[in-house]
DNA sequence: ATACGGATTTACT
DNA sequence: GTAAATCCGTATG
């Protein structure tokens, strides 16, 4: 059954990128059904993270598109090639966010590799990164604003508890631009194998 | 009009 | 380990 609206909306992004491990994540673009399990998850707020405020800044008007009530898509391009998926958390006017950094592929895999290309020859390098997960899933930025409780694109509880012993938290990737507060934010979450 | 920078991936040595 | 790819939105003049 489908992640309900009240998970998005509380007000701790940190806990909630922990509850999403486990979670599974699908998407039906073009007709095609594809999904995984959601192993690796980034929390970002609006309070006491400055690559948020950062973020905010330089994306401008684009940005607003976080000031969504939680359960709506954020997708953005980075490196200018590659997007990445974000849920919006919490509500309208304090926009947090959790980043979906790596899934564990479990249906579509045809489509998957299709849309991957080549490099998708090696499996575990099919979904195992932020704009990896984007290109196999066939989300592009279009798709912010996404309503996540509709059937384009949307999260499933699994019924799946990940014990504390199976999880590792540590510091965000990526972030040494937003100086050492930011970077050092132990706000990652992933399954261990 | 032009300059700038990045929540990455891939193919190399 | 390092480096190149690659093009868009925002800011600034």
């Amino acid at each position: 059954m489908k992640v309900p609206p009240e998970f998005y909306r509380r007000p701790d992004p940190v806990q909630i990128a922990r509850d999403l491990l486990g979670k599974h994540v699908f998407s039906r673009v073009d007709g095609q059904l594809t999904g995984g399990r959601i192993v690796e998850t980034e929390a970002y707020s609006h309070l006491g993270d400055d690559s948020m405020q950062l973020h905010l800044k330089r994306r401008g008007t684009h940005g607003h598109a976080l000031r969504a009530p939680g359960g709506r898509a954020y997708l953005y391009s980075v490196y200018r090639q590659h997007t990445l998926f974000n849920i919006c958390t919490n509500a309208a006017d304090k926009p947090d966010t959790v980043l979906l950094r790596a899934i564990e592929p479990l249906v579509g895999l045809e489509i998957m590799e299709q849309r991957r290309g080549r490099t998708a020859k090696d499996a575990r390098k099919l979904t195992a990164g932020p704009a990896m997960l984007t290109q196999a899933l066939g989300l592009t930025p279009a798709l912010t604003g996404t309503d996540l409780q509709g059937d384009l694109l949307w999260l499933e509880d699994a019924s799946e508890i990940i014990a504390d012993h199976h999880l590792l938290a540590g510091p965000r990737i990526g972030l040494d631009y937003a100086g050492p507060a930011a970077a050092n934010l132990p706000w990652r979450f992933r399954i261990t194998d």
